[in-house]
Formats: structure tokens, sequence, C-alpha cells
RNA sequence: GUCCCCAUCGUCUAGCGGCCCAGGACGCCACCCUUUCAAGGUGGAUAUCGCGGGUUCGAAUCCCGCUGGGGGCACCA
């Protein structure tokens, strides 16, 4: 395979992963092995003010969590390594030697005061043209030499071809894009510290690494016919782009910390689930065919293409993710929610003990009428925590008491109820066999049924809400429904 | 200032000249199921396809202008 396709995610560690990120990386991942390429990680570290080793850990964290495997990068290594900026300096500073070498480069001398003078002065003769005057670019080669070998601080520039005409970009999502050359000031590939800047490294990078595709956030298209320029001056052939929208918050503006959790570690941390997380954040600016919305990540992985990205920027809605969420707890079975959502979470609760060893079918049982009460993993503790108390640790919800048994009458209803549930044997205590032993009670008892049962409900579970109360009850067990009810009939009058 | 991008229900989107007085999903509402809460089922409201001009027998779809958003123009990435 000539050219099998090459793609990278190439985060600065200035930050944690953030939605934006995460769902460009998830672009990445799914067009890598959709095309049955290759997926490489480059951390893209050249700004040494703002990287740390940290934060590379967190996005390291990050990628995993959401169970996007790179086939080259840090940890596993690759033919085109290292895959750190940082430890390609020789790689820059040989490519930039190669262009001032071939006349394709030159050194700038300008200070810093004489460009912000001559940016003032082109503002104030309202030059349409506001970039680098191109002061330094007819220093004559021999004399720029002899001043950067003096010591002289300079930066280096590319130069711009005179006769370049327009760059035309075909880009996968945006179609064809084109700027005029005579727009692109002569850039600073080199900063006079001795480093390289970004839109030298990653195109040094991209073309080392033989990437063919480059699919990047939209605040990059600008920038790319910059790119190109260097491609050109490398003489290395340029990747296809593909420029994907930005993600907005809710009032349309760029995603911020206003918006709530913008880190992708939030949101693991918040409950939700990997799968959710990277199938919403995939449908955000694709889909695969209008219709699906559940899209596992095996289908993501075969079917994703460049071509259904969406060129709009997108609303994040965390009402829709907290569904899509809800879904795929939905969607397991009742024993890989109990083991992967409720029992970590009545864990995490401090509801069961260590190591605690659970019957098997019980277990499942309680999973099958926790798991549709079960949005996020946490609310699965909540709903079967009655199910873990015992008469004596139930919370009794104080207003639900009010509301439900605390009430003339009650006290009556409780031992009619318990009477009912006495005649039942242990070996009879079914769902089935206690809910038909309470369904002749309201009319006996001259009652409405939402009477009757919100009482036991209440002594039962200490809730208006609850499960189904006859599984519940089986749940729980003949002696601590009965010892329940016994402990709420003083709270009935 | 200048260059570039974007514009369909509140939100994510389908649509690439007739199948669309616009389809799906989230959310919302109603009903059904029901001893509660969910889940599930059924149905419903919400888009003059940003605005104005063209082209065409016919435009959400093509062209031009405008407006509104966003991004770049750094020795940040």
């Amino acid at each position: 395979m000539a050219s099998s396709v090459r793609v990278r995610f190439a985060p600065s560690p200035t930050g944690k992963l953030h939605i934006g990120g995460a769902r460009t990386a998830i672009y990445n991942w799914a067009f890598a092995r959709a095309n049955h390429g290759a997926f490489i990680l480059r951390i893209d570290d050249t700004d040494p003010t703002r990287s740390t080793a940290e934060n590379t850990q967190v996005i390291l964290r990050a990628m995993r969590w959401l169970g996007l495997d790179w086939d080259e990068g840090p940890e596993v290594g690759g033919p085109c390594g290292p895959y750190a900026q940082t430890e390609r300096m020789d790689l820059y500073r040989a490519a930039a030697e190669r262009l001032l070498a071939e006349g394709k480069a030159y050194p700038c001398f300008c200070t810093p005061e004489q460009l912000e003078a001559d940016r003032a002065a082109a503002r104030a003769r309202k030059d349409p043209f506001q970039g680098y005057q191109r002061r330094c670019r007819s220093i004559p080669a021999d004399e720029a030499r002899a001043r950067m070998e003096a010591g002289e601080p300079c930066t280096i520039r590319i130069k711009v071809p005179e006769d370049r005409g327009d760059v035309v970009i075909e880009d996968a999502v945006h179609g064809r894009v084109v700027f005029d050359a005579k727009e692109l000031d002569d850039f600073v590939i080199f900063r006079s510290d001795g480093t390289p800047t970004y839109n030298f490294a990653t195109v040094v990078d991209d073309a080392a690494m033989g990437i063919t595709h480059v699919i990047r956030g939209d605040d990059h298209l600008s920038n790319t016919p910059r790119q190109v320029m260097v491609y050109e001056a490398l003489g290395a052939p340029v990747p296809v782009f593909a420029h994907i929208s930005m993600i907005l918050g809710a009032d349309g503006k760029k995603l911020s910390k206003r918006h709530g959790a913008t880190s992708v570690e939030e949101y693991r941390d918040a409950g939700y689930l990997s799968d959710a997380f990277v199938n919403y954040l995939a449908l955000l600016g694709w889909s695969l065919d209008g219709e699906t919305t559940i899209i596992p990540r095996d289908v993501l992985a075969s079917r994703f293409s460049l071509d259904r990205i969406s060129k709009n920027p997108a609303t994040f809605d965390p009402k829709k993710l907290d569904w899509m969420n809800a879904e795929y707890i939905n969607r397991m079975d009742d024993a890989a929610f109990a083991d992967e959502i409720m029992l970590p979470a009545l864990h995490e609760a401090g509801l069961i003990e260590d190591g605690a060893e659970f019957d098997e079918a019980w277990v499942d049982k309680l999973a099958a009428i926790v798991k549709p009460r079960t949005k996020m993993p946490a609310d699965a503790a909540s709903v079967a925590a009655p199910v873990f108390a015992t008469a004596e640790t139930l919370a009794y919800d104080e207003k639900a008491v009010a509301k439900g048994l605390a009430k003339e009458g009650m006290g009556a209803v409780l031992d009619a109820v318990r009477a009912a549930l006495e005649a039942l044997g242990a070996g009879d205590w079914r769902a089935e066999a206690i809910d038909a032993a309470l369904e002749p009670l309201p009319e006996a008892l001259d009652l409405k049924k939402r009477v009757v049962f919100q009482a036991v409900r209440v002594a039962v579970c200490g809730n208006l809400v609850s499960p189904p109360l006859g599984e519940t009850m089986e749940l729980i067990g003949r002696d601590g429904c009965l010892a329940r009810i016994g402990r709420a009939r003083a709270m009935a009058l």
C-alpha cells in the first residue's frame, strides 16, 4: 500500500485535554482506523513556558480513557520518533539550515521595537498589508552570514516567493479555499533564542512523519497557506487538510470555563462512560447517515469519513450527552451493569464493603430494576441504597414520612400489611407472591391503592420513590421487610 | 483595518435542482402502561431553510450582494 493513510493528533501540553481537542483526536483516530492507516500521537511542546510534563501525562491518560489507542507516539515509540517536539530540535535546526543554504529563508536582524514601529506605521497609512515589511530580505547573503557569525541576534524568516500567486488548498471539509500569496508575509520560522515556531516545527514533523491527512481545528485554516509555503520550501508533498469547526458553549461563544466542564477528565470524573462520551463527541460535527445516533466505537472506526464532517460550528449540549450516557447504560446487560456500574457505585458510596460477595442471581435481579433508573453511575447507588440498608440504618425521608406514613389510619394499614406478609413463608418470599399478598388490601381497608402502597413504600424504602415494591421487597428479604415495617409502625398513626 | 471560514427546528444534524409547504435525534408537551419514580410505547408543537436579488419550468440546494457570527494576520500553539 503505497499511499497508506497516516494521521496525527498533536496536542500542546499547555493544559488539560479539552472537549474540542478530544473531538479532533477522535476524528483522527477514527479516520485512521477506517482506512487501516496509522494514528500518531505527537506532543507539540515547543512553547517551553507553558508546556509541562504533568500536562502531557494528563493528556495521555485522557486519551487512554477515551480509548483512542495510538500506533506511534509517546510510550509506544515508532519509526519516526521521538514524538515530542522538544526532543526533535536537531531536525528543525537542520531543516532551517538547509533552507538558509538554499536561499529559501534568510536571517532577520530587526528588533522587536523596529517591527512594532513598522506595524504602527502600516496601520497609520492604512496599508492593507500589515505584515512584515521584508526589511532584511535584501541583505546580501555574505553580509547576512557574517552578521550571524558575529553573533548578532536574529530570527530566521521564510522567503515567500515573489511570484507565487494563489495558494490553493483543497480542504476535505471546506472544498477549495484560495489565498493570495501576496497576503503572506515572510514569517518567522526560528526565534532568536534558537527555537522553531509552531508553523515551522509542525510542518517539518508532519513531513518527516509522512502525515497524509491533517485533520485539525478551523482556527488553523488561515495558517495553512503559511504552512504550505514551508512544505514547498522543504520540497515535501503537501498533505490533505481537513479543518473541522469549533465547539461552542450554549451562548454561541467559544467553549470556556464559564460553560462548566471543558476538560475530558472532568467528564470522566463525573461518571460519564467513555463509549457514550466518544459517541456524543463524534456526532458533534459528523454524521453517519443523518438518522443514526447510537454509533458504537467499532462502527465509528469502520464507517468514519471526512466527507460527512459538517462545516458549521457546533454547540455543546450537555442534555444530549446525558441522554446518550443513559442510553449506553441501559443497553448494557444486567450482569455487566452490575459489575461495571452498580457495584462500583455502591462501593464508592460506602454502601458495600471491600470484597463483599453477593449471590450472582440476586445481584442480577437488583441490577435489572436499578438499571433503567440509572442515568449516571452515582444514581445506581442512590436507587439501590434502601436495599443495602438494615432496619436500623435505613434513612427515612422526613417529607416522605409526613406525606405517606404519619397519617391517621396508616397504623392500621401497616398492621394489615404485616399480617399479610407474615402469612407468607420464607420459601414463598418472591415478588409475585408479595404483590399477590398485598393486592387485596386496599379494597379490604377501603382505601385507595395509591395510599396503601405509598405507606408500604415509605415503610420499607424510607422514600416515596423506589423501584417496584414486590421486587424490592424480595431482594431485601422477609426478615428485613418485617423489621422495617415494625420500625415504621411507630411513626404511623 | 485586512484576509479566510460559517449560516436548516431551542440544540446536534439530514438535505448536495423536482421524492421537502423540509426527515432523524436531544429537549419540551400530551396520552398509554402503572402502587411511586424511571424505562418503554404512541402522538404532538417548534424551521416563512439569516436577508435581498438573480439563474431555472422548478432552489434549502447554483450565482451575486448584504447582514450576523467565528478565526488568522505574534520571536503563542
